[in-house]
DNA sequence: ATATTTTTTAATCATTTGATTAAATCTATT
DNA sequence: AATAGATTTAATCAAATGATTAAAAAATAT
């Protein structure tokens, strides 16, 4: 019988190979058969295994989504870590993932401009960036500004460089060996520039 | 006769319907007939202004590249202005282009992940960031650290919130009204941090 | 006014694309 | 081995989509 206990290796690799070429492509760019020759398989069990690319889609961006926000969310809601330390945990674990998967900020970012909906907002993203104990920390030390310009800085100089990678090697500004290099390099630059920030 | 000078009219409206329908969808996601709707006219009319979808989008994406890169290319170069005066007309500047148009980062950006050929690279972009004026006073006055990562810094601190729109309007953190006070009080505060950054 | 050229429209084409169906193949239980 | 259920495939469908065509309408020239 096995009524649920489906074979899993052909259903991950759809769904691997969903995740490949959706995050490639974008969800309008991207064909079903893309998918279906990408994961070796033929077209129909896409839709066997998943309803639809829709609902193949959602299964694909939740992941994302909490990968991205993932990270950062068990750091700023730290009870006992300084300013400081959370600055240093978010620019190594960020800037860490983001090497691993270079294309998710712009894959999320430009899906939800596409379609606010797909922002399913599980991670409470808008609680990270208004009600995290991180925020409260530095609405303490820089009273007179607010505390969203602080994390918008601290999220672009992890996020920016990825964001712009495609334009930076399309003009040859940058290898993608470099570009690994350049992002190790700001591990620890962004935590000395934010302190800079926060002393001025 | 009057072989070329067309109404002029028509395809402008086309452009201008294509522009809209373009940005905020992607090329994609944007059917011919979204664009004639916008444009209220009939579909065949767009084909026989510009030859194909292909064909009007190169125009607009040209337009677009140029607008995200044109506003810096003058300043980076200038020959008798000094870092700080180069940062704060491109603060001000950079958002004040950007408050006008707040889907254009992601647009271009995404695109050119999507067709790195699309980015004809007219602006030679690339020079801008590794041979400019601007470039080479941040070498000299901080000869230890690439300057890349200054020039990085600067356009994300900018850019970058416009990049995060849709996640931070549609997560409830600002509504668009609080989102142009919060661009405009950046103006002041990047020449702020990016001296102190530099001084650090 | 008439003729000619340009612009616009409705109808249609060919291809692409997401999805379905019916049959074939594989797997496991008896 | 035989049966039943699960998985996979080839073929096909219907709708969407970029593009074309032939004719009508409007503008311009003679």
């Amino acid at each position: 019988m096995t009524p649920k206990n489906k074979d899993a290796s052909t259903e991950e690799k759809i769904k691997e190979a969903a995740r490949i070429v959706f995050t490639q492509k974008g969800y309008s760019a991207t064909r079903t058969r893309d998918i279906a020759e990408e994961a070796g398989i033929n077209l129909a069990l896409l839709n066997y295994y998943f309803r639809s690319k829709e609902k193949l889609f959602e299964l694909v961006m939740s992941e994302k989504v909490a990968k991205l926000f993932g990270v950062i969310a068990p750091i700023v809601n730290g009870e006992t870590t300084s300013i400081e330390e959370k600055v240093t945990l978010i620019a190594d674990n960020y800037i860490t993932m983001l090497l691993q998967n270079p294309g998710l900020p712009l894959f999320v970012l430009s899906e939800i401009r596409n379609n606010p909906e797909h922002f399913g907002n599980k991670v409470q993203a808008g609680k990270l960036l208004t009600e995290s104990i991180f925020v409260k920390q530095l609405k303490e030390r820089k009273p007179d500004i607010n505390p969203l310009h602080f994390m918008i800085n601290l999220l672009s100089m992890c996020i920016f460089p990825f964001i712009a990678k495609p334009v930076l090697e399309s003009a040859g500004v940058m290898t993608p060996s470099q570009m690994n290099d350049f992002a190790e390099e700001r591990k620890t630059l962004i935590v000395q520039w934010f302190k800079a920030m926060m002393n001025s």
